[in-house]
DNA sequence: GTCTATAGCCGGATAGAC
DNA sequence: GTCTATCCGGCTATAGAC
């Protein structure tokens, strides 16, 4: 490989760090409160680079949205092939929420300002709820054999909406929520599906 | 009592008019977003009735979180004085949460808001995780009977986390969380309460 | 394709009339 | 205490050099 860039690779790479740094300072100050200057001298360029890349600020803004990393609960799917144990399997599952938790921050805030954005411009929403379908998938289908009568995909909801709860609340006092309360209260909500009688259902004898 | 307003009252009027219309400013537009004169005008006033009553628009911010209504949860100590069985209780607990959601929305992203805007001034963080304790306190010492060897308060920080995660969830796709979720999920974590070990504690033989 | 310079607008804050 | 008029800074977006 050489080691100049083609043009078309130093341009592509100008388009990465410029939606790298777009994602933070969105992030940080929210669309409205970042300025298309501080995005691009943070990618190390300067606004000329953000317009000859996008038509504006909106554009940068939903070229970022399309281009978004995917939840990192997309690729919860891939623990319980390292244990055939379904206990241990959730535990690994539970440790998995609370080291990604911190982490997590920055992707949940830059969601949020995704969601305020799309909030006014309804074909937007859908496209958000499309995104959001993908780690509710993968979490149904690791919860679906413990499930019980229940629908794995409302279980899976559940579990995403307690880890987002859970980690917006740590953001605003780390004490009141200790990494541990991730594992625990998804242990909590596991057992408690067998315990639980499953929705009725109309074509069930 | 007088027809006509004293003028203590009527400047009282206007400053509560004044936060009202600035709650749903900042809470559609977010603070960098929402504009000074939009928040006055929706108040019936102009800009000079802001700056009479705030030194400018961090000013009224600030004022705005300080007065912000309770959060919905604080009260629901209230629910089970009604009923005298602990299932049905729990049935109006879950049933209040679904009633509150929507309901809910403005307040939840206004207190986005506040979290934003405290994310770089770390002694608001303290004043914000101060709210929060209210309604926590409020679910802990509903749900504390049947805690089992659990700790009440680290059950109230779930189920709120439980809550606020699928009030997120429902505003990107009402079908994905449908209001009977709000009980079922509260159901299936209060199920596995009973179900599942303590937490070892030092001081126990 | 990227930079520099600048046009044009919008919004926060102030001054003075009432 | 509130309104009207105005100043001023910062921001988006564009034009033209390289």
């Amino acid at each position: 490989m050489p080691l100049r860039l083609s043009r078309s690779q130093a341009k592509a790479r100008t388009r990465k760090r410029l939606l790298t740094a777009a994602g933070e300072v969105f992030a940080e100050q929210g669309f409205a409160g970042a300025s298309v200057d501080e995005i691009a001298s943070r990618a190390g360029h300067t606004v000329g680079a953000v317009y000859s890349h996008f038509t504006g600020k909106d554009d940068l803004f939903l070229a970022l949205f399309d281009e978004h990393a995917a939840h990192p609960l997309d690729g919860v799917g891939e623990i319980p092939s390292q244990c055939e144990d379904d206990e241990t399997a959730f535990a690994a599952f539970g440790d998995y929420l609370a080291g990604v938790a911190d982490r997590h921050t920055a992707w949940s805030t830059l969601e949020m300002e995704f969601l305020r954005y799309a909030l006014t411009r309804p074909e937007l929403l859908d496209r958000l709820a499309a995104r959001w379908w993908a780690p509710r998938t993968a979490v149904a289908r690791l919860v679906a054999p413990r499930c019980a009568a229940h629908d794995p995909a409302a279980v899976a909801t559940a579990i995403i909406g307690l880890f987002e709860g859970l980690v917006t609340q740590r953001r605003v006092d780390r004490a009141a929520v200790p990494s541990e309360l991730f594992a625990e209260a998804l242990r909590w909500l596991m057992a408690g599906l067998a315990r639980t009688p499953g929705r009725a259902r109309a074509d069930t004898p």
